[in-house]
DNA sequence: CATGAATGAGCGTTCATTCAT
DNA sequence: CATGAATGAACGCTCATTCAT
């Protein structure tokens, strides 16, 4: 009677290897746990999916999905480029901490588990990365950044903000992680701008 | 009949550890790996090491104490906060530099491998973490650094650097790590300076 | 609304299942596939046989039967033994030649699946092998055929075909099934005849 | 103190699985089956082997070079190539009898397991098959046999005898092997002689 | 101290079979 | 009758760790 019944399914699992991904690592993170805590048999996993790869796979392909478009959604109108960089990042915390679980696993699993790390960057954060780069140029050009290399700015400030939601995961939620996000923010803009505001 | 074999053995053991867990990671590099490479038997590394995560512990104590020796070596004699940090970071890129293999073993590994982060911190880069923030409290009272929080601030520049360095050890070594690691220091400086110089 | 329908899905079934097991052995021919290959459900095969083993059974003892009855109608008006056993041996080859899938999957089959060879044997070709058998009797009752055991030369005689027959399935139809075939059976009535002819 | 201790498990293991290879062939002995039956565990099968295809392979190629060089010793002074098959076949059935598990496991397992078949050949009785044509070929240059192809006769013995062997390991056994043997050469050598004797 | 054969729990994955729809 | 998602026991295989020598 539930259409959704079948999917209700695929999506506990998905709840389920977030979750677990993100506690205990790739490896830690067995199939046989993940089929429990979704509350179904080990072997639905691979109906679903075609290995424990592709299950982490696909988590990351489509929740990245998901945040480039409100990415693009966020940031589209805006003209001045420092605005655009500010939005950005206070969107990527906004999206952090809806969905926590989630970004627990992509920053505790983009290096270490031994996974192919060009996948993850191809279905992660490759395209986060170029935007970013693109929007540095763009300031460039009007005049509001100094002249320095995008992909340095860019490597920069995924490198603080990543930092600093890791801390947060780990450590913190003992601090607003908003009000650090924008101390970074503001650091970091005041590094990249032409004329200190 | 020679004292020092048995030092030898531990030694080369540590270097092939450090070798394999960064080319393969924590799970990748197989205990019966390690000791193939290290050229000893697979039972000597229990001898030496409580288990196989005494092991690469024991790499990150090592190493990061002998780095800190240096690092206060370095930064010792200066006074300005702001120069204190520049020469920080630049003897962290000649650090890596000298030792490839290593960072990109604590690099890849500080996450994913479902290791107890807690603990990769402990022995590793937390001290640092506390250095670079003492530096930045000094640099306010000096009054040459902003009222910034002083871990936020830590937090940025090791997001900033390691990102830079990660890039260089995955994808780079086409570009001149001496080169951007100097445009990182500069975006965090002009980014955290009271005034723009 | 077509009455046909459900025979049409076994018949798929049968066809499907004579392909896979002769391509891919007993246990490489899955259920799922057979079902695929087939175009219908995996539910469906279990309810047209009890498991995978009575499908398998199914299909040997449906075409021996009916090969059975090919047999007897070819052999039965001739009246010379020896002559008897080359028709039934043509006749033997000219059915594999016809329906060569399910003689690749009853060769290939009969041993090595782990499948319970009675049974195969039940179904499969006892029947054959109780033909030549009395054939041969008649042979020496009639003083062409020399004073051997009917069950040796039935032995024989069937090693001999399906060797022949396997070694054409496997590596062969670059040479005449026919023509190789003529050669045994020539080699196996000068064997038992009792006069060289 | 015993050398031999080593050599001593990994022949546990090899006979453990040419029984169990034969008796359940190649699907249904379990490496778990084996090592339980060898009384060692799962593990150290694959310290000695690749892998459980790795087993059977070994188990093949080891015995049946064994079997070559029989073969060859017994054949080796005789002249007359009539008298060459009937040696070799008698040999043959002599190693039958004395090592009877293992031609249960080699003739069980020739087809259907979907093991490659080729290497099953290469490793096993390829060689023997070889021998049997040069023989045939001798004997026509020595105008004993008639003008068959070897190929033929070859596959023809082949056939002949495995059927036999096969019906004394299933069934048999109060039928005695050496008489029917006999029986059966004799069948083979008066259908290819040149004239009956 | 040193060895490496041996262990065995646990891994990811498969697949014949079932059953709610 | 028909479906195919769901099951779960069992598979081949791995590997950190132990221990007799």
């Amino acid at each position: 009677m539930n259409v959704k019944d079948p999917t209700d399914k695929k999506e506990r699992i998905i709840d389920a290897a977030i979750k677990l991904f993100s506690e205990k690592g790739y490896h830690g993170a067995t199939t046989a746990l993940i089929a429990k805590e979704a509350g179904v048999s080990q072997g639905i996993i691979f109906h679903h999916f075609k290995n424990k790869e592709d299950l982490f796979f696909s988590l990351l392909k489509e929740k990245c999905n998901f945040f480039m478009v409100e990415f693009r959604k966020k940031v589209g109108n805006e003209q001045n480029a420092l605005r655009k960089i500010e939005i950005a990042l206070l969107t990527y915390v906004h999206l952090v901490q809806k969905d926590k679980k989630f970004f627990e696993m992509l920053i505790m699993q983009t290096t270490g588990s031994g996974l192919d790390l060009e996948k993850i960057n191809k279905y992660g954060m490759m395209e986060a990365f170029r935007i970013i780069g693109e929007i540095v140029k763009e300031g460039i050009q009007q005049g509001v950044i100094r002249k320095i290399s995008p992909e340095v700015a860019a490597t920069c400030i995924f490198g603080m903000m990543d930092y600093n939601v890791m801390n947060w995961l780990l450590f913190g939620e003992n601090f607003s992680l908003e009000e650090t996000s924008k101390q970074v923010v503001d650091i970091f803009l005041r590094g990249i701008a032409k004329t200190t505001i």
